[in-house]
DNA sequence: TTATAATTAGTACCTGATACTAATATTTAG
DNA sequence: CTAAATATTAGTATCAGGTACTAATTATAA
């Protein structure tokens, strides 16, 4: 026995998927250290588990968040416009995505929501730029991983440059939230 | 003139530039094709903008997209937690940045706001996995990128499973939001 | 003790590069 | 037009972090 301190080969292969699963920047080399085992045995542990080499793994975890924050925080609008009068009103649909729950119910956090509902009102007032001023929104039911959601918009009344706007979301015809926005325009187009 | 078709190299530069601004996924042989130039002259290219080679700039998206996902879907709250009673009371900080703003204005867009209330407001009770059932919020002034929130959450009443959670945030002592909560608690702890 | 499983060693090869030298085009100035 | 300057290309050696494969060695269990 070369190197001491060694576990065996399946809990070695737990750890080891696990490990990457956290941090998946880490070469076959420094596994190797960390795991007091040759270089080939983690080749052989990653192509038993199917774990693909650390540059094809960057390149996942870089390809998909690439997308994922551009959507997020990156686009103005979350969800898909699928419907545009302006200042009159407008529909987008969200897809919702495991990302978007809580791992251990399911149960979509509420925040994707009121984001779809927020950026869909703000998207269908005739302004460059506004931010919203009061809200008053209700969650009527909670929303499950994977359900489409579809947000109606409508804007129900402008007093100068403020903005009432009624969002309506639901799930298979079902309202699962509505929300009543004051969008305040801070630059009128 | 071997490849026809070239453009300056100053052009071919900022294009270049702009390319892999947007697509950082490109080998520098595809953009030997793509310019009509060999790879060496890509590669000078590279060194005089000071472009890091492909693996470099995966990595680059790969590790910042890796962060920010995990702060902004993957954990449970947005923002740092940095009192907590629980049950009670809890308070958070956000830095807000850029990526958070209208690139515009500079205003930080709303619904991170109501993440950082909404997400402590949901730590604060003490339940394993809460839902948000009612909200009413206000937006009292707009914030800008770069600016400190600090949110204060207090537990106001509890009736069966509904918490009722107050949450201010503010900048420099000056509130910029107020929102009221009704939790549903899914299990108790 | 011997068969079997696990580990290690070693070689050839791959991609997408860097770093460097040298040659060849192309452009510009005089 | 021609020389000097600039731009481009070619080619070589080297690197990291691997794949794919063969063969040998070491542990473990029957």
């Amino acid at each position: 026995m070369k190197g001491m301190g060694r576990i065996s080969k399946s809990n070695r292969q737990k750890e080891l998927l696990e490990l990457l699963t956290e941090d998946p920047f880490v070469t076959d080399e420094e596994l190797s250290e960390k795991f007091n085992v040759s270089i080939q045995t983690i080749r052989l542990d990653r192509l038993e588990l199917g774990i693909p080499e650390l540059r094809e793994r960057v390149k996942l975890v870089a390809e998909k968040n690439y997308q994922k924050v551009r959507s997020i925080i990156g686009t103005e609008i979350i969800g898909e416009l699928i419907d545009l009068n302006l200042g009159t009103s407008g529909i987008s649909i969200l897809e919702t995505t495991e990302g978007m729950a809580f791992k251990k119910t399911n149960l979509v956090r509420g925040h994707h929501i009121f984001s779809q509902a927020e950026s869909l009102a703000m998207s269908v007032i005739d302004a460059e730029v506004a931010l919203t001023g009061v809200s008053n929104i209700k969650y009527l039911s909670p929303v499950h991983a994977g359900e489409k959601l579809v947000a109606k918009a409508e804007v129900v009344r402008v007093r100068g440059n403020k903005h009432f706007v009624h969002v309506k979301i639901s799930v298979n015809q079902n309202q699962v939230f509505r929300g009543k926005f004051i969008l305040v325009a801070i630059k009128a187009r």
